[in-house]
DNA sequence: TGACCACCTAGCCAAATGGCTAGTAAGACA
DNA sequence: TGTCTTACTAGCCATTTGGCTAGGTGGTCA
């Protein structure tokens, strides 16, 4: 059950069977443990790497060069910059596979996640112990890993025929931001230096692109996906 | 710098230097192993049990009589449920101390909790590997813990004239959760069997408890406390 | 060059919301 | 017994909102 597989390495065929090397990019002391504990007792993989901060995730990845990157797409303040980051991993390193280990499941994170080259989208409250070494193993050979829930997520999602989530820009994120602090469109307006006009256009447009019919379901969405 | 401190336990003077009995109670895996992998491997704490439900939690703490019960007070849908828990464990095992390890920093949370018997409060995100076995320590001994910007919070909040975050009635959740689901007040008062009038006057109310100008404040704010 | 996108603005109108006062009623508690 | 809390209702009125149409700008990309 718990065999110690160190002795492969060193063994003839190296580099199918050499231990899969994992970065792990988790602001939670306790998560990357846990991660680490998991990974390296029972599926055999070695964590070469751990990161706190999207720069020091992509310095990690630039200089160990993993089989597989486990990132938590929130590691500031909002999620946007994770799905960059990860973005410019898929995009730069198509070698590392990226399996996102998230808090929350959002339709509206996992199919961008998915459309910015991620290989795996887990949700950290839903997976057992087994399916966290599994869920590498699977990325690793280049297969696509959705957990329990996310699936289906993201099937309902693809076949409605709405625009399935769309990206919100910089300015509609920011006039949604204020609206979850309570601020009025007049208010909002003056904070941003634009007119109520402008404001009301993108919430107008933020609705349409997150499926909300009133300003405090899109700031219910936004706030559970992470995004402000 | 990690000595390991398991040659305590079997020495001369047992009860005080006794190994401290932790029971960990989260819904997320990674997180139990992490907190356990923390706990043995550098404090030298033994995890006796482990609990992912309200009433595994509570059964472990009857069963186990832990010195200290860590928990996030999320386990289920809602956090009230967490709360009315340490509340029921402060009462009937005063022995057992009780350390929150939240995801999120919500006054409205922390206030509640300490109001309930807690013990200590730390922020998942916030704590380092080093800090969590001290904290554990430190309830142990009677000490009140809190993490870093949760005893801000909480002075903030006990300096402020308002009436610092009061428990949200049942009524008023559920009003706060068909808001958020982005209903009108009209489609609200039909699904719950009451008149506009009362909707408006649960918000209301709301928004006082809350400190929250609109309804999408209220909304946010709940959302982030993990009310709703 | 034209198409597309993010961004910005204006005005109109119906509906929704928020703030207020002024009540009723049931259950808990001392 | 009286007081408190929670829950519920009504009406009024100003403000906010959402939905609509109809524009304008600058930047990017094929």
């Amino acid at each position: 059950m718990e065999n110690d597989v160190r002795d492969d390495v060193g063994l003839g065929r190296r580099s199918p069977t050499a231990r899969t090397r994992v970065v792990v990019a988790d602001r939670n002391v306790i998560t990357r443990v846990g991660i680490r504990s998991i990974l390296e007792r029972n599926a055999g993989m070695a964590v070469v790497a751990e990161a706190t901060t999207y720069d020091a995730t992509l310095d990690a990845v630039d200089e160990h060069g993993p089989d597989v990157l486990i990132i938590d797409l929130d590691l500031g303040d909002d999620t946007t910059r994770g799905l960059k980051l990860c973005e410019e991993i898929a995009d730069r390193f198509p070698a590392t596979k990226i399996l996102v280990l998230a808090n929350t499941l959002s339709e509206l994170i996992v199919v961008e996640a998915l459309r910015r080259g991620v290989n795996g989208y887990l949700c950290k409250d839903d997976v057992k112990a087994d399916e966290l070494g599994k869920g590498v193993r699977a990325v690793q050979e280049g297969d696509t890993v959705l957990g329990r829930g996310v699936g289906s997520l993201v099937a309902h999602g693809l076949g409605s025929t709405r625009g399935v989530a769309e990206r919100l820009t910089d300015r509609e994120l920011a006039v949604i931001k204020a609206v979850g602090r309570g601020l009025s469109n007049k208010e909002i307006a003056h904070e941003l230096f634009i007119s109520e006009s402008t404001v009301k256009f993108h919430l107008a447009n933020s609705s349409k692109k997150l499926d909300a019919k009133r300003r405090a379901e899109i700031v219910h969405k936004a706030t559970s996906a992470g995004l402000i």
